[in-house]
DNA sequence: GGCGGGATATTCT
DNA sequence: GAATATCCCGCCC
């Protein structure tokens, strides 16, 4: 038996509808070493590229198709698995209908079941609660990488499960790292459970300084 | 527990 | 060449 039809049904939507929905679902992932399932308690939601008609200029398809996007054009329901600052990799579950963009960040969550392989995937955890409280710490103890970007998230090695009910004390605000236009208040698109300990901090993305190469100094004069 | 800085590779300009 | 949907470590409260 598949998945109630809910669930693929709501993923039709824009992810800034379908984001509040998904806190509190569980993401089961079934690897060779063993399952592990999250309960997500935060998300993010990204919109489309800037000819679309939900223009997002925080969202990696703002500019369109490429290679490493492609995915988030692809089908509902699977996911769009990407590789950023050098070493870290984090998912999306791909929303709207094919050949549009839209997709929500798995940013943080609570490990209900595999507690062991998680631990093991994410050794520098000193809590539970740190081992998927953030993108990048949720994909790694979920097991997500390269291989993963693509598949199906509906059935098969990743199953979503939304909650019986709709979860309240749902909280939003900015989203998390993004500076620029589309990365302050005028896309309150990052959504949480208040109060949950699994929650990541926020840092503000404003732009700190950043490491230059000195051929690259500011011209003084 | 909160800060500052470094690390790392892929992408697009 | 520069930016990035980040995390980790060391240091300081």
């Amino acid at each position: 038996m598949g998945q109630p039809p809910d669930l693929l049904q709501l993923l039709q939507l824009p992810a800034t509808e379908v984001a509040p929905f998904l806190l509190g679902a569980l993401v089961r992932h079934e690897s060779e070493e063993g399952p592990v399932v999250v309960r997500l308690t935060e998300v993010e939601a990204y919109l489309g590229p800037v000819d679309s008609p939900d223009p997002d200029p925080g969202a990696h398809s703002y500019r369109g198709r490429t290679e490493r996007n492609s995915a988030m054009f692809g089908p509902p329901g699977h996911l769009y698995v990407y590789f950023s600052y050098g070493m870290h990799f984090s998912a999306n579950l791909v929303c709207r209908p094919e050949g549009t963009s839209s997709g929500c960040l798995m940013r943080a969550g609570e490990i209900v079941e595999g507690l062991e392989l998680a631990r093991l995937r994410r050794p520098t955890a000193k809590h539970d609660y740190e081992l998927a409280q953030g993108p990048a710490r949720l994909a790694k103890a979920m097991g997500f990488a390269r291989e993963h970007n693509g598949i199906p998230a509906l059935g098969g090695e990743v199953t979503v499960t939304l909650p019986a009910a709709p979860a309240t004390c749902v909280s939003s605000g900015p989203r998390v790292g993004i500076s620029g236009p589309g990365g302050t208040t005028d896309y309150p698109w990052r959504f949480w459970l208040e109060g949950d300990p699994t929650v990541s901090k926020f840092r503000p993305g404003v732009a700190r300084a950043r490491h230059r190469p000195a051929s690259a100094a500011p011209k003084t004069q």
